[in-house]
DNA sequence: CTCACTATGACGTAGCGTTACTGTAT
DNA sequence: CATACAGTAACGCTACGTCATAGTGA
């Protein structure tokens, strides 16, 4: 199939599949005159980088994981440390932000009491 | 003072500023000779500026509102509104980050169970 | 003259979106 | 031939960091 095709099967666009293979974390594929080939098999990896894309991993992340096993099967042991470790990473990420909305608030009171000079230091 | 200085006692640095004013955010200063001098209402901007950073405002967004009241003080409910719109969206990104770890959570028991195929679905 | 400080300019980052213009399969 | 689809190239976006090179103030 060409990329029209694969980017909808996968759910990604064709832009995304060419900027993958631009920096290496898709092989080049075969092509038919001037035109990119994909397999089913294609569409599948597209579906992961997606989808490890939308856990928070970063396309970086995915090839230095994927250059490190290149053909080999992916030992389930890389990925779930992969995971463990972005899961922190992720409540670290959601405290902060926790963090950000307690300063708002606070922000807000404080303009509510019309603070005549504003405290700038934000603490 | 010059840049370093105004740098120093606002908690940002050079670069920025100089980036602040590039963008229009900041008027352009006063020269002595070559380089740029700032006084202390300068400093208190800048202050400003990554307060209101670090609670989730964009640069544009600022500049926005800045532009808009060029010179008068600014309207305490112009600010009130920004925060309350900033907080919302705060909050969704805190409960986006949230499915995220839930999707990881389950990620992991998946490849726990050692699925043969891997179910790239991900919903 | 020295030496710390500053100025300008340009490239790098993440992940594509968006033109813009041209080539190809059917 | 028409036309939908694909190709490459290059800039846009966010907020600066990081050189590189050169000029300036005290």
């Amino acid at each position: 199939m060409y990329i029209g095709k694969a980017a909808r099967l996968s759910g990604t666009t064709i832009k995304s599949i060419r900027h993958y293979e631009e920096i290496g974390l898709l092989p080049p594929p075969q092509r038919r005159g001037a035109y990119r080939v994909y397999s089913e098999q294609s569409v599948e990896l597209l579906m992961f980088i997606k989808c490890a894309q939308q856990l928070g991993f970063k396309l970086k992340e995915m090839q230095a994981i994927l250059d490190q096993h290149r053909g080999q099967t992916l030992p389930w042991q890389v990925v779930g440390n992969a995971i463990d470790s972005k899961k922190q990473a992720v409540m670290n990420q959601i405290a902060a932000l926790q963090q950000v909305h307690a300063g708002l608030v606070e922000f807000e009171s404080r303009f509510a009491a019309r603070a005549p000079e504003l405290d700038l230091a934000c603490h």
